[in-house]
DNA sequence: TCCCCTCGAGTTCA
DNA sequence: CTCGAGGGGA
């Protein structure tokens, strides 16, 4: 069926219209997120977006009628128990050319104080794409199944994997008291292209490749369905254990084997980083003929006592890096750029692309990065382009095909004016003359984009966390005027039972979802001390340096008097992790004229809550510790890891400042100096005792 | 002064 | 997830 053009239709047309695609898109969404069904094809989906979309372009009017905006992304669906990983399930950082491979071995060696050319083995074996799971056994049985989830919780499956042949309920031979088996819950093509046609065949939507309809097939409230499905699995790693059957990668991946788990047949130890590539090269050859997708080849230090020594850097193991597969391109055209303005004023441009399947993901839009990166790559409207996932997920555009490109194509004008305010837009310099990458729009607090990006970040999970004031919503209230910042937000219920405006006649917000609203927004009354400082949006204040602040002031009032002053701008200065840079953001934050105000207003409403004094949960935590002499069980880089790690705080030489200094055999000068100034000297072995590892 | 690591900010899609 | 830049150790 043809629809009519937007911009013909009547008012009263558009807003029915509306309001039916509303229903029908919140059901595709329920449909979607909730049920692991999508209803429709992503391309049919979009078309149904751009629809809607087009008709509020069309008709601001109908922005108040938002019954769909409070469904998006609403509540994940709540059939699946949570279950939390004892021990997190984390990601791999990613290298795609040889020459860092060499350079991950390199760092490996040097971190546990090897030689260059000292041999380390490693384990190199294809990376499933499918998707990961850990398997509890207890005593031998399969008692519960776990899916990834955020790495630290995710959901519980124990009925559905309890349906794959891959996954034993009971371990063959002598299995530790408890151990959780992790490995990747995949689908072979064969059986892909077979669900595929029993899908076509009830009329049912298509997956759009093995990975998503082994996530779906898994994530079934009936367990049934899952059996059906064929699906597979490969034990590689493993989490919490009471023991550990081996000391090495490929000790447990052969007590798997031996227990009944199957491993991938790949998986093959190599003595050094030519080894590894050449077998990267092998399975890249055999890929094609598998019969499963894997994107890449893991590395993994073999001997798993050098792996606990290595440990973990914030996100990933220091012993394991994914090997990828260069991503996978496509080539679309480039119909618009169009610029987004951020919280802090920064003009972001973005691809408009033609809809391209990349990666089995319909892109229409990528980020072009900033101004220099359009130039670099000389990107211009009408150009066909080459896209691609960088790291599988964000869409980049990569280079315009200049032999496909319009005659008439013009060299991209990035504006110098902000386009939601007209202010002037400008790249900062730096003391040497150097220009930031990032223009950005001087209008600041006139800015409408920026005033309603900062009250999303106001809102946001990490920050205040008012539920029910999402995206949409601050939008809707911000254009309504009845929003304009952030102790806006706590006033509202007064202003509405004042009669001043009624949100309940707008459509989408019923009586229950103002009331809730309410309720979420009396809630955030009280918010710690580093939520609140994060939420101000503070330049160059994130989470961590928030947190950082309110560590070390305690309260809002501490930090807000000393910002005031000079000496708080050294105290902040001093603050470990907070430089100059920083420091200097808070202290010009709070003494804007404007922030001021906005402060008063808001500190009217809202009470963040002192922190509790720092957490003394190690013994070490907060002392400033040296290390000095020859260490015997530890390198400079675990030990000072371990210290982190233990909340205490590095530092190359003695001072007044040191609370402890480790010394080893032929501790010198350190030494000397530690013990006239009387500062503590323990040893090696003290150390473990004292941290409580021993 | 250089280099490495961490942090902030911005973004996509399903 | 990535890029750029700040912080801090060498």
């Amino acid at each position: 069926m043809k629809k009519k053009p937007v911009d013909q239709l009547s008012p009263r047309v558009a807003r029915a219209e509306h309001a039916l695609l509303g229903a029908e898109i919140a059901a595709h969404d329920r449909a979607y997120y909730q049920d692991d069904a999508p209803t429709i094809s992503d391309a049919d989906y979009d078309a149904l977006r751009r629809r809607y979309n087009a008709l509020e372009e069309q008709f601001p009017e109908l922005l108040t009628a938002h019954s769909l905006s409070a469904k998006v992304g609403a509540a994940p669906s709540q059939k699946f128990a949570k279950v939390r990983h004892s021990v997190a399930m984390l990601s791999l950082g990613n290298v795609f050319a040889d020459e860092e491979v060499y350079e991950f071995v390199a760092r490996v060696k040097r971190f546990l104080g090897l030689a260059e050319d000292a041999p380390l083995a490693f384990v190199a074996e294809p990376k499933i794409d499918g998707l990961s799971c850990s398997l509890r056994y207890e005593r031998g049985a399969l008692v519960q199944a776990a899916t990834r989830g955020d790495g630290f919780e995710g959901e519980d499956v124990t009925a559905n994997v309890r349906t794959l042949a891959d996954a034993p309920k009971h371990l063959r031979g002598d299995a530790p008291a408890a151990l959780d088996v992790r490995g990747e819950v995949y689908m072979r093509h064969e059986d892909f292209k077979t669900l595929n046609l029993r899908q076509a065949e009830a009329g049912k939507p298509l997956y759009a490749n093995p990975r998503n309809a082994a996530a779906g097939s898994l994530r079934q409230l009936d367990a049934a369905i899952t059996a059906s499905r064929n699906l597979h699995f490969f034990a590689y790693t493993w989490g919490e254990a009471s023991e550990l059957p081996a000391q090495t990668q490929t000790g447990m991946l052969a007590f798997f084997e031996k227990a009944g788990l199957p491993v991938n047949p790949l998986a093959k130890r190599c003595a050094n980083a030519d080894e590894m590539i050449a077998h990267y090269r092998l399975i890249e050859q055999k890929r094609a003929t598998l019969g499963y997708d894997i994107d890449g080849v893991v590395y993994k230090v073999d001997d798993i006592g050098l792996q606990n020594r290595l440990g973990f850097a914030s996100r990933a193991p220091r012993w394991a890096v994914a090997h990828k597969f260069p991503a996978e391109r496509a080539t679309t055209i480039l119909r618009d750029i169009e610029i987004q303005v951020g919280r802090t004023g920064a003009l972001t441009p973005v691809a408009r692309l033609d809809p391209v399947t990349v990666g089995g993901v319909v892109v229409q839009n990528a980020t072009l990065h900033n101004e220099d990166e359009i130039a670099r790559k000389d990107i211009r409207i009408g150009d066909t382009v080459v896209v691609q996932r960088a790291g599988d997920v964000i869409p980049q555009v990569v280079e315009a095909l200049l032999d496909k490109r319009p005659a008439n194509a013009m060299p991209y004008a990035f504006p110098h004016i902000c386009p939601a305010c007209g202010s002037a837009a400008l790249r900062e310099m730096d003391e040497s003359g150097a220009a930031d990458v990032v223009r950005r729009c001087t209008g600041g607090l006139i800015c409408p984009a920026q005033a309603v990006e900062r009250l999303k970040h106001f809102c946001s999970r990490l920050a205040m966390d008012i539920e029910g004031l999402g995206d949409r919503q601050i939008e809707l209230f911000y254009k309504q005027g009845i929003v304009k910042n952030p102790a806006d937000i706590f006033t509202l219920q007064k202003r509405s039972a004042r009669g001043a405006f009624d949100l309940t006649r707008w459509e989408g917000f019923g009586e229950t979802s103002v009331r809730n609203l309410f309720v979420a927004i009396e809630a955030a009354r009280k918010p710690a001390l580093n939520r609140f400082i994060y939420a101000l949006g503070v330049r160059r204040i994130g989470e961590t340096n928030a947190r950082r602040l309110a560590r070390h002031f305690g309260s809002f009032e501490a930090l807000r008097a000393a910002a005031l002053t000079d000496d708080g701008l050294a105290e902040i200065n001093a603050i470990d992790g907070v430089g100059a840079v920083v420091a200097e953001a808070v202290v010009d934050f709070f003494r804007e004229a404007h922030n001021e105000t906005v402060l008063d207003e808001l500190l009217a409403e809202v009470a963040p809550q002192p922190m509790e004094a720092v957490a003394a949960s190690s013994p070490v935590a907060g002392k400033t510790v040296v290390f000095t002499g020859s260490l015997e069980r530890l390198t400079r880089d675990e030990a000072k890891a371990q210290a982190e790690r233990f909340g205490a705080k590095v530092a190359g030489s003695v001072s007044k400042k040191t609370d402890l200094v480790v010394a080893g055999p032929g501790a010198g000068s350190k030494l000397a100096k530690a013990e006239e100034l009387g500062i503590e000297v323990i040893s090696e072995d003290d150390w473990f005792k004292r941290t409580g590892q021993e």
